[in-house]
DNA sequence: TAAATTTAATAAACACTGTTTAGTAAATCC
DNA sequence: GGATTTACTAAACAGTGTTTATTAAATTTA
């Protein structure tokens, strides 16, 4: 019977519709005035509607927040390209950056706000969009410690901490607290620290004879 | 006339009544549900009452946030007795840790919510208590670089790397991004990537005798 | 001291928020 | 064609920050 097929398949469309119209409200509003009924004016329905198909606000940002991974994660492929490893790490901090000063209000859902980890914590799930990006990192490690760009390292310590890194420079920038340097280019400042940081941990492969 | 002076008195008594039921409020309930009312039944008062001794909630929540870089300063502070200042720069580093970890809704306001910085836009004043902290951890770097165990750096930039390392470690933990490294103990990996860290940073400084 | 004025506090309202419930109209099934 | 399921919504509930009009008390003035 092709009514229930037809049914379903409305149902998935309805979602993505929902799904689209809330990220775009969020995207051109911001976090605190992405609301039901601001999502719901503008796919004109009813605020109730949204319930049907979303469990709660939660669980609506928490598919945003997924989208906003698959957008980055697209941005990092663009990178897949670079041979050197150590050139691509870099390429993958510039990106990293660059996506959070360009979507604030997406990266905060990705990585600030605590809704969208509240909806895994509700299903049985993990963070599966997360560990993507997190392993499109390892792995670039991996191979920069392969090919000696890096000393060795155990790698969830290398990788937990170039994540916070980036994650650091790029949160605090969003979220004003950089306006202490206000006598300074900021984005300088924020690409300088990239490069500072690569060069830490280049310039101790190269300083250690015995691992080349 | 002694009157004006117990009113005047009476009105500072006020406001730091407000302020101390805001940040227990804070401490206790999280951000999230320090509503104005639940404050103002706290000190038994209306809610409207808040509102002659405080222009706005931002502006109490920016005092609960001066509150916070107080209790970290005062952290801050125990290692000033530490000689050395590589040690010290090791002590500041697991204090501001630490203090994140074990007041995440203080931490939240004074370096993730944009609330606090939206009041200080408002007025023609900085953030002062942020920069007293930068100092701190900036004086200490500058020493480190003076007694040769940090490679000369532009200070600006080394000091705003190490804060939003530390900063993406803590933030980043407690906003449950961590979740993903659930084979490992967190809190080991954090404490150890602080000391990856150290290492770098250090290590730097040895392998290159010219500079000593 | 009595009247006028200033001050302090609040109840109630406004415009929002997420979410639930009851009810309606249309589509589908039998 | 009548019964049933489905899709949707209006209205309500409980909460939010904030403003306004009003009241009662404290203070000043005459």
């Amino acid at each position: 019977m092709g009514i229930t097929e037809r049914k379903t398949r409305e149902k998935q469309e309805m979602r993505t519709k929902i799904l689209e119209a809330a990220k775009d409200v969020f995207i051109e509003e911001g976090y605190e005035k992405a609301s039901i009924r601001a999502i719901a004016e503008r796919i004109e329905y009813s605020p109730a509607t949204i319930y049907l198909y979303y469990k709660d606000k939660n669980e609506l940002f928490h598919e945003v927040h997924e989208l906003g991974f698959e957008k980055l994660t697209e941005e990092f492929r663009l990178s897949d390209s670079i041979e050197n490893p150590f050139e691509r790490l870099r390429a993958l901090g510039h990106t990293y950056m660059k996506f959070g000063i360009t979507n604030p209000e997406i990266y905060d859902l990705m990585f600030i706000q605590k809704a969208p980890m509240e909806a895994i914590k509700e299903t049985d799930e993990g963070w599966d969009c997360g560990l993507t990006c997190l392993t499109y990192l390892k792995t670039t490690l991996e191979e920069c410690i392969a090919k000696q760009y890096i000393q060795p390292t155990e790698i969830n310590l290398l990788s937990i901490s170039i994540w916070s890194y980036m994650h650091g420079l790029t949160s605090l920038h969003i979220r004003d607290r950089f306006h202490i340097f206000k006598d300074f280019d900021i984005e300088k400042l924020l690409y300088g620290s990239v490069e500072l940081m690569l060069g830490m941990i280049k310039q101790n492969t190269i300083s250690r004879p015995e691992n080349q």
